[in-house]
DNA sequence: TGGAAAT
C-alpha cells in the first residue's frame, strides 16, 4: 500500500487549517508541492515521497485488479487545497466545488497542468493521445499518490481501437470518488470551520440513512410519502403512483409554504431533510394552471403577427421556422409584452424559438441607441443546465440577435475562460450560458449582471433541482430588480415554485393544449431482459444504419458501452461529464453530422439536445424519474418526426416501471427479449432488411 | 447511488 493515510489525510487538514500556514511559517508546505514550483507536484515536506515515485507497468497492472480496501487508497481532495479553500472561504456558494473535487472526472484533464494553466488552453491537454508515454506525469508523488487514477487508460480514449477492451470499465471501479465515503470519516479536516456550519447539507449525514435504504421496503407505492413532504414539495404529499392525481388542480398552484427564499440561514438547515434522490420522491407535481394554446388557433398566424420584426423573422425563415409553432405563438406576444412568462411545450417543440425571439425583439425596443457601445453592459441572460444545450441554444439565438445588430456569448466552464472575457469587455447585449462561469466571472468581476432586465431558464424545473437552485437565485438576484423572467421546460411544473415566488410576481403561464408528451410520434417500448444478456441485446439494437442514442445511468457504464460497441465494430461515442469538453463536444458533433451513428449518454444528454433524425433511443439504465424518461426519449421523435424508445429493464423493475411511465403518462409494450430475438431485429428498423434478404 | 455545474 504505497499511500500511507498520514499524508494524504493530514495534507489536507492542514490546507484547511489556517494556522497551518502561519505554523509552516513559509513556502514549504504552505500548499502542496509549492517548494520547487519548477515541479509540478512535489512536495518536499513529504520525506518519504521520492520513494513512491511512479509505478511501472505491473505495479499499476496489479493495482488495477486489486480488491484492496478503498480506505487504502488516497483521498484525492489534496489537490484542489490551494485555490478551492480560497475560494470557500469567500463563497460558501461553491460548496457544491467539493463533490467536484472528489470526482476524478473533473480535474482529471486540467488538474495535471495546474500550475501552467495559463499558457495552456486546457483544450490542448485534451487532445494528447500519447498519455501514457509521457514521462510528464511521474511528475512526482501527485502519481503515487493516487494510484487508483486512470489517467492511463484515459489517454488511449482517442485510439480506442488500440486499447484493450474492457479495462477501463474495471478501472473505474477505482475511481476516487468511490473514496468518498472515507475521505469523510476520515478527515476531521472537513468541519472546517464556517463552512459546515452554513451548509449542513453537506454533511454526510444525509448519506448514512442511505445504508438503511435497504431495510426499508422498497417500492411500496402504498407507503405514505413523507420525505416529499420535508420541503421542497409539502403541497403534494403524495404516493408516488398512478396518473389520477395529475389532475390539474386549479387553485393551488404555487401555494407551497413560502420558504424564505432570501434567507439563508433558513434555508440550509432544511435541506438536511431533503436527502438525496430516492424513488419514493418520484411524484407527479401538479401541473401549473397554464393557458392552453390549442395547435388550430394558431394557424395562419405569422410570426409578425406576433410582433415580431422583419429582420428577426427573416432570420427565423432562415433558421428553418418560417412560421410559429403553437408553443411560439402562445408566449411570444406575452414576452414582448413585458410579462413573466411560464412556457411548457413538449420537447422539440420549439421553445428556444419561443423565448430567443421575443427576447430579441424586446432588446431592440428598450437598447435603441447604445447598441454596439465598447464594454457594455448584458442586457439579456439566458440560463442552461449543460454547456452543450447553452451552446445549442446560442447556436439558435445568435443568428437572430445578430440580424438586428445585437451580440452574444457563451460562457460556460470547461473551456478556458480568455475568449469569454474578451467577449464581454467588447460588449455583448445576451448571455447564454451555466451557472457555474457565469457565478465565477462576476466573483472575478468581468461579469456584471445589474442591466439584464430578461433572464430566461431553459429547462427551468431541472434548474431548480438540488445543486442548481442555489446558483440560479444567486444569479438571479444579481440581475437587474423587477426584471422579466421566463421559465422554459417541457415538463414545468410546481418544483419552480420558489423561484415563481421570488422572481415572477404575476405570470402568465403557457402550455399547449394536447400536445404532452404522449401525443407525440413515439413508440415506446419495454424489453424486459436477463442481465447477461443485456450488453449483447443493446448491441444488437445499436447495430443500425440510423442514428441511435443510448442513455445510461453512470458515466462508466456510458463509455463500457461505448468501447464494447466500438469492439463490435459498431462505431460509437460517449458523452458524458468525465470527458472534457473539447471531447464532449467532438463526441456530440460526431453524432451531429453523421461520423457515427451511435452515441452513448449520461443525463447530461436527456434534455434539450436537438440532434436530426435520431430515430431510436435506448435506455440501457431505466431512468429514476419519470422526468427524465420524457426528457430522454424527447431526443427522437422531434418537430413531428417518428422515433422509437426502447428501456431495458430487468425482470425485478417491471412494476417500478409501470409506475413511472404512469407517472409519465406513456403507453408502453412490454417484451420478454433474448439476444437473435426478432423483436431487437424490428426496434433496430432491421426488419425489412432482413426480411429483404430472406 | 447517480448525474450536471468553476477553477
Amino acid at each position: 500500500m504505497p499511500k500511507n493515510k498520514k499524508p494524504a489525510g493530514g495534507r489536507p487538514a492542514r490546507n484547511f487549517d489556517p494556522s497551518y500556514a502561519r505554523k509552516s511559517g513559509g513556502p514549504a508546505g504552505t500548499t502542496t508541492g509549492s517548494r520547487s514550483p519548477g515541479h509540478r507536484g512535489y512536495r518536499p515536506v513529504e520525506g518519504d515521497a521520492p520513494k513512491k515515485a511512479r509505478w511501472n507497468a505491473d505495479e499499476r497492472a496489479a493495482r488495477r485488479h486489486s480488491d484492496e480496501p478503498r480506505e487504502q487508497r488516497a483521498p484525492r481532495d489534496d489537490r484542489y487545497d490551494g485555490g478551492a479553500q480560497a475560494n470557500r472561504s469567500e463563497r460558501p456558494a461553491y460548496n457544491r466545488g467539493e463533490n467536484r473535487t472528489e470526482r476524478p472526472a473533473y480535474g482529471r484533464d486540467d488538474r495535471a497542468p495546474r500550475g501552467e494553466r495559463t499558457e495552456r488552453p486546457s483544450y490542448g491537454r485534451a487532445e494528447r493521445t500519447e498519455r501514457t508515454e509521457r514521462p510528464a506525469y511521474n511528475r512526482g508523488e501527485n502519481r503515487t499518490e493516487r494510484p487508483s487514477y486512470n489517467r492511463d487508460d484515459r489517454a488511449p480514449r482517442s485510439d480506442r481501437g488500440e486499447r484493450p477492451a474492457y479495462n477501463r470499465g474495471e478501472n473505474r471501479t477505482e475511481r476516487p470518488a468511490y473514496n468518498r465515503g472515507e475521505n469523510r470519516t476520515e478527515r476531521p479536516a472537513y468541519n472546517r470551520g464556517e463552512n459546515r456550519t452554513e451548509r449542513p447539507a453537506y454533511n454526510r449525514d444525509d448519506r448514512a440513512p442511505r445504508s438503511d435504504r435497504a431495510e426499508r421496503p422498497a417500492y411500496n407505492a402504498d407507503r405514505p410519502f413523507t420525505r416529499g413532504q420535508r420541503i421542497e414539495r409539502p403541497s403534494t404529499g403524495r404516493v408516488s403512483s398512478g396518473r389520477d392525481d395529475r389532475a390539474p388542480r386549479r387553485d393551488s398552484n404555487f401555494d407551497r409554504p413560502r420558504r424564505d427564499a432570501g434567507v439563508d440561514k433558513n434555508f440550509y438547515p432544511n435541506r438536511d431533510a431533503k436527502g438525496n434522490f430516492t424513488p419514493e420522491d418520484d411524484v407527479v407535481l401538479e401541473r401549473l394552471e397554464a393557458q392552453a394554446t390549442l395547435a388550430v388557433d394558431v394557424e395562419g398566424i405569422s410570426f409578425s403577427d406576433l410582433g415580431l420584426g422583419g429582420n428577426i423573422i427573416a432570420a427565423l425563415a432562415e433558421l428553418g421556422a418560417p412560421s410559429p409553432f403553437p408553443i411560439q405563438a402562445a408566449t411570444i406576444p406575452d414576452v414582448i409584452a413585458g410579462k413573466d412568462v411560464l412556457g411548457r411545450g413538449r420537447t422539440g417543440s420549439g421553445k428556444t424559438i419561443a423565448f430567443g425571439a421575443p427576447l430579441v425583439e424586446k432588446l431592440m425596443e428598450n437598447g435603441g441607441g447604445k447598441k454596439r457601445a465598447m464594454g457594455r453592459k448584458p442586457r439579456a441572460l439566458i440560463l442552461a443546465p449543460t454547456r452543450e444545450l447553452a451552446l445549442q441554444i446560442d447556436r439558435t439565438v445568435q443568428p437572430i440577435a445578430r440580424s438586428v445588430g445585437l451580440f452574444t456569448t457563451q460562457i460556460y466552464g470547461g473551456v478556458p475562460q480568455n475568449r469569454q472575457v474578451g467577449a464581454l469587455q467588447r460588449g455583448v447585449d445576451i448571455i447564454v450560458g451555466t451557472p457555474g462561469r457565469i457565478e465565477d466571472l462576476i466573483e472575478q468581476g468581468r461579469l456584471d449582471l445589474s442591466e439584464v432586465t430578461i433572464t430566461v431558464l431553459d429547462e427551468a424545473d431541472h434548474m431548480c433541482d438540488l445543486g442548481f437552485l442555489e446558483p440560479v437565485q444567486r444569479i438571479l438576484r444579481l440581475t437587474a430588480n423587477g426584471g422579466q423572467k421566463l421559465l422554459f421546460s417541457a415538463t414545468l411544473d410546481k418544483g419552480v415554485a420558489s423561484l415563481v415566488k421570488e422572481f415572477l410576481p404575476s405570470p402568465a403561464v403557457h402550455e399547449v393544449a394536447g400536445e404532452d408528451q404522449a401525443s407525440a410520434t413515439i413508440d415506446h417500448r419495454v424489453l424486459v431482459v436477463e442481465h447477461r444478456d443485456k450488453d449483447r441485446i443493446i448491441e444488437e439494437l445499436a447495430n443500425r444504419n440510423e442514428k441511435t442514442l443510448i442513455f445510461s445511468r453512470t458515466r462508466a457504464y456510458a463509455e463500457r458501452l461505448a468501447d464494447q460497441l466500438e469492439d463490435a465494430g459498431i462505431r460509437a461515442v460517449s458523452l458524458h461529464g468525465d470527458l472534457n469538453q473539447a471531447r464532449r463536444t467532438r463526441n456530440l458533433a460526431q453524432l451531429t453530422s453523421g461520423r457515427v451513428n451511435v452515441l452513448v449518454a449520461t443525463d447530461v444528454a436527456a434534455r434539450g439536445i436537438h440532434v436530426d433524425d435520431i430515430t431510436l433511443v435506448i435506455q440501457a439504465d431505466a431512468p429514476d424519474e419519470y422526468k427524465t424518461y420524457l426528457h430522454r426519449s424527447g431526443r427522437t421523435g422531434r418537430a413531428g418526426k417518428v422515433g422509437t424508445v426502447v428501456t431495458i429493464i430487468p425482470k425485478a423493475r417491471q412494476r417500478r416501471m409501470t409506475d413511472l411511465l404512469g407517472r409519465a403518462e406513456i403507453e408502453a409494450d412490454y417484451v420478454q427479449a433474448r439476444p437473435g430475438d426478432e423483436i431487437i431485429e424490428e426496434l433496430a428498423g432491421r426488419m425489412t432488411n432482413a426480411k429483404l434478404t430472406a
